[in-house]
DNA sequence: TTGCGTGCAAAGGTTTTGCATGGCA
DNA sequence: TGCCATGCAAAACCTTTGCACGCAA
């Protein structure tokens, strides 16, 4: 196989437990870099890119890219194959605030793709564009 | 209005020229100025830079995010009012082609997205990812 | 012992910004 | 004249990489 072995080190231990404790809640990498020394444990930001990196590949961990400027947002997957709770990313143009939307109709939208229009929306790249409510009332 | 005012400058209109003749295809900032550099003619990265994101802002241009670590691409749009409302995009990650959706379904994605979440979506900019039929079968 | 993991710092690439100057209207 | 636009370089940002050392198995 070309799978390499992984090894259970210090390090990677804290990290896997810093995710768990965020259970399903979206984070970035800095995120668990700032967690960690919050504890007091400090872990090489090399380490975490390089680990939540190959989580990423193998499944574990989704990952969600919003834009260039932003940084990539991760989340983990409680078993591959049971969870069918993707999210999909609601961008205001005005505040540049990132919503996270979990909804039912949502959801709804990649089955209707894939039926009517032929069309696997992959939804970790998909990104809504527009004004939230705080900016429409506020403005 | 906080609309600014536009000026009519050289370097504005060799990037619109530069961007005219591309006609439809996607290309990145980088493109902009090598292109120009080719002819001949220089323009700083920060000018390409600020007129496009402000052409995106506008609606003449599309925004495409393929992740953070790769350029974004634009795209020329034709017209930037006719009748891109209410009609939704979607590319696909492997063929690369745009596909243009006009579906009652999906119209009432901005609906339910304005009356449950307070998010009014701009649909010109919102570009949906994902794999096309002709891609899935071919594969 | 083997080779994967780690830390640090530096490099990588794209995009943004500060500031003085130049140009359109 | 009053803004807006430009250029340059530097900064900002997230992410990756090189290399020597440490540690799991």
């Amino acid at each position: 196989m070309n799978e390499k072995q992984i090894y259970n080190t210090k390090q990677r231990r804290l990290i896997l437990d810093c995710i768990a404790e965020l259970g399903g809640e979206h984070f970035t990498a800095a995120d668990v870099v700032a967690q960690l020394s919050r504890k007091g444990s400090t872990v090489g930001q090399a380490t975490v890119y390089r680990m939540i990196d190959r989580m990423a590949e193998r499944g574990e961990l989704r990952k969600y890219v919003i834009d260039g400027t932003t940084a990539a947002c991760y989340q983990l997957v409680g078993t591959p194959d049971a969870d069918c709770r993707e999210h999909f990313h609601l961008k205001c143009e005005r505040c540049g605030r990132l919503i996270h939307v979990e909804c039912e109709e949502l959801s709804r939208i990649a089955a209707h793709m894939r039926e009517e229009h032929g069309f696997s929306v992959d939804s970790s790249k998909t990104v809504f564009y527009g004004i939230c409510g705080s900016c429409k009332q506020g403005k």
